[in-house]
DNA sequence: TGGTATAGTGGGCATGCGCCCACCATAGTG
DNA sequence: CACTATGGTGGGCGCATGCCCACTATACCA
């Protein structure tokens, strides 16, 4: 093997290898060593790039949090030039990956929620959570009535969409109020990907 | 030491003990041996009652979920005789601790939350869950104008219990509709109680 | 182009990990 | 009371882990 070949962006292939890990065989088998072999690099890189094994472990976790920060970011962004549904694609794709929520829920009530709550009022981006989260549901539940969803389909799926759309809500809306109209219309849309691009 | 005297409930001391170190000394730390000597008991009591340290990690997991059912359960059944603030007590203390909600966060979507939701209809435990969430949100923003909460005291605190606010009041609801009034009742009754005790 | 900083490699080492097991104390049966 | 089942103890073993380091190749800059 080459020495001294420059690694593309070594601490996205480290992050990405350890979600792969975690995902395939669990939690024990989440060392360094597994790690490098998975992104397939020696095992000298992670301790070059990171502290420690508990540092990196943290910034993981910081990095899947900043993630979907960005993705929610670019939604809002393309939602006002009015070409949602095709930047939603890459979006919600990434967003419903069962690890990435998994990870994120791990600390984001301790860790993300706490800190951006503490920069605004009590309880304020929670309500915009809440209320996508109610119309989803809703929406969702009638679409199943209709017989547009099969009523034994894929429902861990939808949860994850719930609490997925939630967040990508809630994220960076501390300041402003919760715009209903504006909520709704983002919501109808998610659905309606969701939906064309039978994720359900 | 002395051999053979029977630990009273060694599963139940050796899950406590897991929280503490996991909270404590972080991921990394959790070992079996740490566990062990956390509890205080010899390192192969772990290995009687759990066929792996991954077996026990599986299990610490739901055990957390069962407990936190329990709690529901024993709340929802108070609410009934109306000596709710009495019994509210010990469920909440141990409801708004930060570790087991961190706990529960990580495989609650993955696992648990799936396996309800495939028992029930899509998303129809979910809008009990949003709807408190609004409620108690509003309700606390209330407080929070009124200056009943201080605009800068325990926000962190205060957004944990929603959500366990919100997994208590979801818990155990799949096969009732939702009583809009008894959920109001039990929301207030939480936050009148979380109040009076100081917690926020 | 030579020099320096930066980044990747892989051998190796001390440590502590999970797990096993021989031993022993108690509880529960007839 | 003897007998068995259950459950706790702690020494120890093999091994894999996190981390270190000497070495090497590339990138950058004067």
């Amino acid at each position: 093997m080459p020495t001294g070949v420059h690694i593309r962006d070594a601490r996205r292939q480290l992050f990405d290898a350890a979600e792969r890990v975690l995902l395939r065989d669990g939690p024990t088998a989440l060392t360094s060593r597994a790690v490098a072999t998975e992104a397939g690099v020696a095992k000298g890189v992670l301790h070059r790039h990171f502290a420690d094994f508990d540092a990196f472990l943290a910034e993981l976790v910081r990095d899947r949090i900043a993630r979907i920060d960005d993705q929610a970011a670019a939604l809002r962004r393309s939602a006002g030039t009015g070409t949602v549904a095709g930047n939603l694609t890459g979006a919600l794709t990434d967003l419903f990956d069962p690890v990435a929520t998994a990870i994120v829920s791990l600390v984001i009530f301790r860790d993300e929620l706490r800190a951006r709550l503490r920069h605004g009022r009590p309880g304020h981006g929670i309500p915009v959570l809440a209320e996508a989260a109610v119309m989803l549901a809703s929406y969702l539940g009638e679409e199943c009535a209709m017989g547009r969803i099969a009523a034994d389909a894929d429902v861990d799926t939808l949860a994850l969409s719930l609490i997925g759309a939630g967040h990508l809500l809630f994220a960076g809306r501390e300041g402003t109020p919760p715009e209903t109209g504006a909520v709704d219309k983002v919501v109808t849309t998610v659905i309606a990907d969701v939906l064309q691009r039978r994720l359900l």
